[in-house]
DNA sequence: TGAATAACCATTGACGCCCATAAAAACCCA
DNA sequence: TGGGTTTTTATGGGCGTCAATGGTTATTCA
């Protein structure tokens, strides 16, 4: 499974196009599509992204919630609807939608954060001010997590 | 697991490459990633680092929380937005970037600290007097701890 | 036929890769 | 055990390659 760590900051050009980063590019290497898919996120003004691998997965997940439930309802019609597949030029670039741009508030620059198993694109600006919200949250609450063995 | 042991202080060259020490190099062995996963710590200015091995069991752990959840978001981008992948040069060095090197205040030297599964990196003097401190406090407070025995 | 998209090429600056050297550690053998 | 030899580390520097970015041409679809 790809592995999305730390944050790059790559310019949009005029036409809308975007690097995504090596790193991010050769985590997804080897998977059947040659690019990345993308949605908005339904509770932060970003972009989330991941390898079409990781849609496969979550389909599963979502097929396990109730059948004609209303969670099911609104996941499936905000995810899966909203995806977009986009592919990488020879460069490795994407064209973002300006739909998602819109959403995340991306005009100039597009900082792509990694998650471990997926990544977000945000606003640099608006990434900042999400993560220290984010860090004295996850202080405070004193958020922990316990470490699964590498044989579990 | 690898396990990591002792203290090495190595120098930072002009272009802020600094060598892993050779041990530790020797503990990554056989590891996906040639290099090392490195983050700034919460509470110490010192620079956190591990094998790429550790940040897949900590992506898994994270994966088993709500999808979409609040915890899980705050964990997400406080942990792996900051994860740097540093990998080995032909003789074993990395690059420390600068974000990482000005937390924990380094410019001319750098302190591998082992700490079994994981280790630290420190600027030489702030980890002298680090130490001092945690050894007053632990006489004070009598810290002790049971060994796990080893089926445990 | 025009607009949007995809494919192609060009530039530059950073980073990875290679070689060289010196010191230290490990090794070996008398 | 001790001295000498070999190997490994740590460190420094140069150069080629690739990533990020910008622009131009071809192609597709309405």
């Amino acid at each position: 499974m790809a592995l999305f760590l730390s944050t790059f900051i790559n310019k949009v050009d005029r036409k809308g196009r975007v690097s995504v980063p090596a790193p991010f590019r050769a985590a997804l290497a080897g998977q059947v599509f040659n690019g990345i898919v993308a949605f908005r996120s339904y509770r932060l003004p970003a972009i989330e992204g991941s390898g079409i691998d990781r849609m496969a997965r979550l389909s599963d997940s979502i097929d396990e919630l109730e059948l004609f439930s209303e969670a099911r309802d609104d996941l499936a019609s905000t995810i899966f609807a909203d995806a977009h597949q986009l592919s990488f030029d020879g460069e490795g670039r994407i064209i973002l939608p300006p739909l998602l741009a819109e959403h995340a508030g991306i005009t100039e620059m597009a900082a792509f954060v990694g998650r471990g198993a997926t990544f977000q694109i945000w606003e640099p600006d608006a990434l900042a001010t999400h993560q220290d919200e984010a860090r004295t949250r996850a202080r405070e609450q004193g958020a922990t997590l316990r470490l699964r063995r590498a044989d579990e």
